[in-house]
DNA sequence: CATGAATGAGTTTTCATTCAT
DNA sequence: TATGAATGAAAACTCATTCAT
């Protein structure tokens, strides 16, 4: 519906050596300005201009490997989610942490990774432009919040099975938490509003996050 | 650099029947037209051209009536955030109903709002412009989320008071249950993935929730 | 072939007692704030809005004084043309002065008055819209220039009569006269180069002009 | 604030055969499009649309090589008084030719080069916009009046070596002279007023002119 | 007669895209 | 394959003029 047509790319899933580097080399090349610019100005105002300059390259060349600003903008999208939105996995089990120490690291981390510049920027991106660019949502979720989602519901299913917590719908529970862990910090940088993000401040908040989780679903002890 | 000049509207402090009427409906008729396209397009995809003939109305007029595009847009979210993000409010208290019953209310009520298209809307428009148009989230915060924000956390300060609940710090207890409100149903309307959102799963959501956010701070009866 | 349709003023040529004063005071007051926008803009740059506002009128009532802009700028020209072109006149003669120093007068005048702000403003009008408005021209020679250099040739003349000078082509002499009065200062000035206007600088620039006309014309005593 | 950015034009500093031509071919076209709007409209009544049309290319080619109307105003300028305002130089002394007949000819060379349409209608721009664009005095100078004016000077100043003239500021009587030359058939010109230009009347005026000029400074045998 | 909202053709400028070299 | 000049449609915005009140 929006004319998107991602071109392909894989070329030489193998090794084998044919001028793949050189083209890849300027493919990387135009991605990278590509993505300077469609973070800072954003998909409409985002020029092929400003992307070629930034790129190093004619406009011309931009053309010679993307079919269109809007093909250049997918594989941008899908390129950054690949890269950046990596999920937070190895929530390590059994008598190495405890499960309010992983879920604090986690916290933490989350709150760490989307408060970064790039994860701003793609948020942003995202919720921006989903509507012209479908397709966006799904990468998102298959590179980054899907993942880590699934993540999170393994460890919190396997948790039950050893009787460490009590959830009916782990998948639910994931949800939840990953969407406490956006309160107040990542939720005020989002809109731009001032808040402490400092490295203790984010602690303090995993701490709180994680304990708060704890306490709906830690078995009682009567 | 915003340029921003909200005109004032003077809608006839004396009660005497003068032009107001007739002014203040082209003003409506371009706003209706102008919110059309911004919902759908985004600002910087908007054009001028569009929303005169959306509005029914020349390209002219809309300069006679706002100093420019910039303009056209802020007096647009304005008059949306203070009509369509009316905060909930008149939580109520005492014997009236249980804190269960008014968390649960106030989580449907929330997920109800939040995915109506124009709140998804405003949302999506927020977090793309608001580096353009720092002012989007003052707005934003000062007619929707931070006025509800307060209503809640006076509710829980209140509740505390009673002896109801135990929360350390009410504004942030608050703002961790609108984000938990926003899992699954509006986090994936916001992201063009498909949920259930009929209104008995948003009931059970917001039990759900509700309850979560109870078994964190209602005291434990030894 | 401009579609300058100047609209006659001239009511009331007697001193009748109706609304003429009310009209002739709003005429006048449009054309002094037309005055200071086209002077300052020119005619392509002057826009009505502007000129409306400056007079302090409404756009409708330039329309009801003024067939429209072009209309309305010849009516300034005209007006500034009679008022402040006045003639260089009163050229004594006789006794009473020698003609040097009527010279030297009718000099010092000329060039403090082609460097007034609303002479270089005329002058460069005329110039630069006399091909689109061709009447610029007689009526800046009826007014100004052509009745000065009228006043001159007609003194020059009575002075060759009396076998004070001796000048084949009067009208010619006056011309050329008037023209080694704009070498430096005026010439500066129009091309808005920096130059020494002061009165002294003036009065000793006069002093060489008219010396070297005379030298020119004088009769050489053998 | 005149945003002018004067590109560069490179002409093939070495011999090589390169695509210079063909850009430069383009360059050229443009500014004599530009010229003819400019000349016969001014700045600000020439459009961008009607010079693309006339210079036979698309709007966009006309921002491809310059930077804006200010710009490519600067550049048709430049290179008009560059190539048209060529001072009058080559003023002989000596044995080959009496003052007199240097001067006439100076004289009818003035005349003949302003009036031309080309001179008339930079004049014209340069009292127009100076204001505008403050370097275009600057630009005239430097390429016509000014040289023109030095080369004066200093022929005036070596006759005074010479014993021919009496002359106690050179540069102040060259100036003297040029205005001298633009009575009468210049100075209608400009106005727009008929007058006889003819070979024979520059020739008689230009003679004129120079016998006036030379009565002021030749030294009087007594 | 004064007003000022409405108009639509006009302005300068940008931009994604193409194509000959 | 890389280039960058050329394009024309469309952008934001202005303006002289009209007309109902």
């Amino acid at each position: 519906m929006t004319g998107i047509t991602d071109d392909g790319h894989m070329d030489t899933p193998d090794g084998s050596t044919n001028t793949d580097p050189a083209g890849n080399a300027k493919r990387e090349q135009i991605l990278k300005g590509a993505g300077t610019i469609f973070l800072a100005d954003g998909y409409e105002g985002a020029s092929m201009s400003r992307i070629a300059q930034m790129a190093g390259v004619s406009k011309g060349t931009l053309y010679n490997h993307f079919d269109g600003k809007a093909s250049l903008f997918s594989a941008f999208f899908e390129e950054q989610a690949r890269c950046h939105l990596a999920p937070i996995e190895a929530l390590s089990h059994g008598s190495e942490q405890s499960i309010r120490v992983t879920l604090i690291r986690f916290a933490d981390m989350t709150v760490h990774l989307l408060i970064s510049p790039m994860a701003l920027g793609l948020h942003r991106i995202i919720v921006s432009e989903v509507e012209k660019f479908p397709h966006l949502a799904d990468t998102f979720w298959r590179y980054g919040f899907g993942r880590t989602l699934s993540n999170l519901t393994e460890y919190l299913a396997r948790s039950v099975t050893l009787g460490e917590l009590e959830i009916a719908d782990p998948s639910l529970s994931a949800e939840q938490f990953m969407l406490m862990c956006q309160a107040r910090i990542i939720q005020h940088r989002r809109f731009g509003l001032p808040v402490d993000d400092s490295n203790a401040a984010i602690a303090e908040f995993a701490a709180f996050t994680a304990d708060s989780f704890l306490k709906i679903y830690e078995p009682r002890h009567q």
